[in-house]
DNA sequence: CGGGGGCTTGAGGCCACTCAACGATAGTGG
DNA sequence: CCACTATCGTTGAGTGGCCTCAAGCCCCCG
């Protein structure tokens, strides 16, 4: 289930020394383990300690919420080359898994909260990537709290169109009940508004496979996406 | 949302030199300035340059976006003892208006970020309450997302309860409105939720002010609120 | 070929929104 | 003191957008 992985890659994702400001060699004692897990396995559990910090070197990952009765409310999505699994307190806040086969990269907390005590550029990069969850997380309860559902899935679509478009189609790691559950929507209005978006001609799918989507007018979709 | 509450009336409320791990002596450079906002009035607008920040020393603020066509989510309130306009771009991303009179300290925003390049005190203060804050919208958008009217507002008045009470009563300082736009319903939704639980005996009012609340059954309210 | 998961589409229902009326309170000015 | 106005809150009636429930299609994979 849980397979370790040696191999290094000829990998084109900055690492995560780099994006914490720090080159290997200057940090003898940190290691980056690396990690695989299946299609839909858990990666860690909300209220877990916290002892590991994530990158995602391939595929794609969820992180959510439950209700008692089952409600959930996806917080963010994670894709090639994003960091997740960053705690202040000592519990994970959020429920992680693989939303299709995952690769990432681990690294203890300790050692990183170690780093960042003698470290203000490490510090310093902690602060900022925290501050872009914050960002991501106040924009997206803007979008919960008073969008429509055709404006929630359109700028769905403009954001997975900026994070993980090579050329010019994308393919959605993602079901229709996640990106459902990350809009606060049902899965069937997710149905509904890309078909209409289909219909009014600004976007098309690859062939039968709907989780490879082409944007066709991006002006019109743009239009579509309230600013605040 | 930040921890500051100030449960003694008569204590003077942590200042921020002491909210980010400093003494006034040893950072002497540093001033402590005070100023005050009538009620309505804006303290700083969405994408303005971050110059300060604030802690509230009496009174409450809202920080809220709005999309073009005027709906509006409010993202936060700040009441007594709390620090807001922490960014970490340059510019605000929210506008900060005073929900009553209400006076606030500020110091200037190069100044902590200086005090934090020297003192891993100082940022590991920044980080946790920059932490702090995304938790708090962690759990808004599972409750913007997925929670119903009724769960809303008992979020909403167990929220209040454990920041602003003096006693068993508690004074909320914004109307139905404001209640609305960070809940993400209407006000007229809020005030029958109100009314339920007025019905049902779990909460009642002082006097005939609608803003003064006091909790009668705190455990029936508790069972309401839904927890992930 | 059968089965199952993922997606779409339709029909109907319900919860929250919209629109509206009304009462209470506070402030203003005569 | 009494209008007069504005703001805030409650409540009712009706609408509508999203949800629920269900059927059916397609594709993948045994």
């Amino acid at each position: 289930m849980l397979s370790y992985v040696n191999t290094d890659p000829a990998a084109p994702l900055p690492n995560m020394f780099g994006a914490f400001g720090m080159t290997s060699a200057s940090n003898p004692m940190m290691t980056l383990n690396e990690f695989s897990y299946k299609k839909g396995t858990e990666i860690y559990g909300e209220k877990e300690p916290a002892a590991y910090i994530y990158q995602v070197k391939t595929g794609a990952v969820r992180s959510y919420k439950l209700l008692t009765d089952g409600r959930r409310q996806i917080g963010a999505f994670h894709l090639a080359g994003d960091i997740f699994g960053l705690e202040n307190g000592s519990e994970h806040r959020f429920t992680a898994e693989a939303i299709v086969d995952t690769a990432v990269r681990l690294v203890k907390r300790s050692s990183l909260e170690l780093a960042a005590q003698s470290d203000a550029m490490v510090a310093r990069n902690l602060l900022s990537m925290t501050t872009n969850n914050l960002q991501h997380a106040e924009d997206h309860m803007l979008l919960l709290g008073r969008k429509t559902s055709l404006e929630r899935v359109v700028a769905f679509l403009l954001e997975m169109d900026k994070r993980l478009t090579a050329a010019s189609v994308m393919t959605l790691p993602m079901c229709r009940r996640d990106i459902a559950d990350y809009l606060g929507l049902t899965l069937e209005t997710v149905s509904r508004a890309l078909s209409r978006l289909h219909q009014l001609g600004i976007l098309g799918f690859l062939g039968n496979n709907q989780r490879q989507i082409v944007i066709l007018d991006r002006l019109q979709l743009a239009s579509l996406d309230l600013r605040d």
